[in-house]
DNA sequence: CCTAATACCTGACCAATGTCAGCTAAATTA
DNA sequence: TAATTTAGCTGACATTGGTCAGGTATTAGG
């Protein structure tokens, strides 16, 4: 058992049989699993049949028969997509909504009895746990907008701070307020602030804030720890300088450290170039990089 | 999504996912699921049928049916076992072993290909996925027998040596010898070793060592970081001092380091009392315990 | 020795799931 | 406008996995 072929193997017949039961604790109340799977993911807000059948991996056919069910219940209704009206949405009826509140309760206790059963090892748990989710998904990041006061993009620029008192020991808690002060500055139309999302783990950020002039500045670039290596900062900082340009900006700033190496040398290989201060401390390096306007070229018919 | 329970349920999803997807590479060879996993758990040496409900989970009458199939197929064969004529054990025909190879390599691509996403997190996914099999096994942790010679055993040697190296910088690896110079006398009717296995991970080992006179020395408790916490080093102690007595010793002896401090604290805990050195570098304490030979007491009726 | 428990087999049955061909309605494209 | 594609529904069917009552052979306990 030194190979780790055989490691995965025993961690998947193990986690099947654990996932397996935290899935039947669905049951006990007289649905079939899939058909409660199906309940238990119709979002507040209404879900899409097709994205029904995305998560799931279902056929159109069973899907469609599952819904059926659950209609006759009287535990959902469906609706059409105003649009697109081939689409349709499904909502919860109110009796709909009490079952859900009892499948969440149920699922959130089992879970509850796994960490339990972590004893003081809950930390290293959960972190092992969005490492191998975040591997297993690392293709599937997206990156989108979010309010710099969203509590995703929150979190993640809490995260940051952290890692920065972590690397720079005179760096204090009362330096970081939280929310942003500069929140205004980083919201579209002035600025801009993008979360990458792993599943529904905000992984990374990054976040724009004008200057004046023409000029903005690049603020706050983090990537967690469980997604790192996968070359998200790069992703992170090409999306923030498309939305530049597109926003109108014409140059870009950043200030850094050079105990950051990793970062400045990410920067450099982007066309990064060093320059004089422009702020005070705790920076220590100053780039720039001017931006090109999207140019509008049509590509040979083959390219498609 | 900073709530860990919420964590916990999108590992759930994306592993139920992944895993499903590992676990289908087994179709396509005209067998369902349930039948192909039968046949890749057979052990090379045969695998007596209770193992396989056990391992799966399955009844009595379902697995029964899986086995009549695979036996018409011509895959493995029946037999009694030996020991207890009630018990079967299945054993593979060539043409089982032919097929457990396909599948075996069919599994194996797939494993190899979530390592492969991983890229340079391989190390940290197997780690992960260690802790996580481990959490969710921890009631189910065996303590059995092994060979002083045995991979297992050396494995869980070799990493407490490392171990030593890590916390004793002056420590080299000439110091330690593998395959172990006194495996002769760790070995019964002399001395013990004991492997602590999590399904089949080795996770744990203690040796046990005649010093003459009625007396033996326990030497080498070592326990892997992902199954700390669980109280797993004092079953390993008291496994091993239980076997001492049924060997015969009436004192034990064993040299530490004060470094090592929460392997002392255990020690104490225990019984263990500090005696005078008998041995040398690099131990810095040395203790020892009185064995009480065991008593043959009959409990009440009701104890059952 | 008799009784109980254990290990496994057998056949019957059922619910759940998956698959398919064919259908309607709406949207998209030419 | 007509043809094609897309989204979803329906009914029929097969397979799978799971359960159960009842059976045999063997072992264990008193």
């Amino acid at each position: 058992m030194l190979d780790p072929i055989a490691r995965l193997r025993r961690f998947n017949r193990v986690v099947t049989r654990e996932i397996g039961a935290l899935d039947t604790s669905y049951l006990g109340r007289g649905r079939p699993l899939g058909v409660a799977r199906v309940l238990h993911l119709v979002k507040p807000g209404g879900t899409d049949v097709a994205e029904l059948r995305l998560r799931l991996g279902l056929d159109t056919g069973l899907l469609s028969r599952i819904l059926r069910g659950l209609k006759n219940e009287g535990l959902i209704h469906l609706a059409t997509d105003p649009a697109d009206r081939r689409r349709r949405i499904v909502r919860l009826t109110p009796e709909g909504q009490a079952e859900w509140q009892i499948y969440d309760q149920l699922g959130y206790a089992k879970a509850q009895a796994v960490f339990d059963r972590a004893g003081t090892r809950q930390q290293a748990l959960i972190d092992a746990m969005d490492l191998i989710a975040t591997v297993m998904l690392q293709d599937q990041v997206e990156i989108r907008d979010a309010d710099p006061d969203d509590p995703a993009a929150l979190a993640c620029v809490g995260a940051y701070y952290r890692l920065l008192m972590e690397t720079f020991p005179d760096f204090t808690p009362d330096m970081f307020p939280l929310p942003l002060p500069d929140a205004t500055r980083c919201r579209p139309p002035l600025g801009a602030c993008l979360v990458a999302w792993s599943d529904d783990l905000p992984v990374g950020c990054v976040s724009l804030r004008p200057l004046g002039n023409g000029v903005a500045e690049v603020k706050r670039l983090w990537v967690d720890p469980v997604a790192r290596g996968q070359g998200l900062a790069r992703r992170l900082m090409r999306s923030i300088e498309t939305r530049a340009v597109a926003q109108g900006f014409t140059d870009l700033r950043l200030d850094s450290h050079t105990d950051l190496a990793p970062a400045i040398a990410l920067y450099r290989n982007d066309g990064w170039v060093e320059i004089a201060p422009y702020t005070g401390y705790p920076a220590n390096i100053w780039m720039a990089k001017r931006l090109r306007p999207r140019q509008h070229f049509s590509p040979p018919q083959h390219f498609r």
